[in-house]
DNA sequence: CTAATATAGGACTAATTTAGTACTAATTGA
DNA sequence: TCAATTAGTACTAAATTAGTCCTATATTAG
């Protein structure tokens, strides 16, 4: 419904991976042998990982990367932003009069406020959960039947 | 922060015009000079609203668009369902078996309750309150603090 | 000190997706 | 019957994204 890139998704996998052994360092080689994605392509996004901050590497010989911070502590909207980057600045949403449209466009504010739901919904998420299997977030996931009928997420595997 | 394509963004704003005047029907042409965007570009989102059943058309001299459904039960996720497409379905998260990776993936059904949240939120916002100015809606929008201050989403103006 | 192993950064290419255009057919109302 | 309008399909161009490669730098072990 909603999409991210497929290094987005990529992106959420490897930190979900280190969220699995935080205390031990694991090369971009490891990570990638186990999740199935090319060596350059994960090293790529351990890079931006490393740049916004989620995650620590370590050079030299049995370097690595581990996480920044505790996997509880991490949102899945965090990992997102880090790995989708600062595309907006281009677009309306995030600066005043960089859209000729501007004044036609009646729904600006609407969305953004969607938006702000939705960052809402991510923030809510943190990494330790996307860890433990598939069951139940009491809480947070209630949905109902209309919304679980719809047409599936784009969410991709990988 | 999560993307939807521009001809996506492009039908949020078709079918908020045609919330505009509900009762009236409007020729693609008109719509394209309203919101300022390429008559054919228009015709192809039309026509995917119409198939989607978001839109019923009527041919011939003065024919057009308009409405199928009163804007109030027209849902925002509706929107993005009808212009996104069934997409989703040569990816994992739609049938099993279709990805290589399953059983290295063990966040998937995460990944899926996070989509139902996302649904969730959408499909509280209607149509009709995307033609009202953006000011207050109490229930849905309470946005916290840390949500405000991070990065710009990713909505066109247009 | 040196060799081996890792990450860092940037440039580049290929592939995919998306946006937009053009053309023809069908329908309707005057 | 004619003009306006949508319907459908195929095609082209542009933009984005994914992925690769190369060189530099850091760290550890021996």
């Amino acid at each position: 419904m909603l999409r991210m890139s497929k290094l987005t998704d990529y992106g959420t996998v490897v930190m979900t991976y280190l969220a699995r052994e935080p205390e031990r360092l694991h090369a971009a080689s490891e990570i990638a042998g186990h999740i199935r994605v090319a060596a350059p392509t994960v090293s790529k996004i351990l890079k931006t990982l490393v740049r916004e901050g989620l995650v620590v590497s370590h050079r030299g010989v049995k370097g690595g990367h581990t996480l920044a911070r505790p996997a509880r502590d991490i949102s899945m909207a965090e990992v997102i932003d880090a790995m989708e980057g600062p595309i907006a600045l281009t677009e309306c949403s995030s600066a005043e009069g960089l859209c000729l449209q501007e004044t036609f466009c009646s729904i600006r504010g609407n969305w953004q406020k969607i938006n702000v739901v939705i960052r809402e919904a991510l923030s809510d998420v943190k990494l330790a959960e996307m860890v433990e299997p598939a069951t139940q977030h009491p809480v947070l996931f209630q949905p109902r039947k209309s919304l679980i009928e719809g047409k599936p997420p784009l969410t991709r595997c990988t």
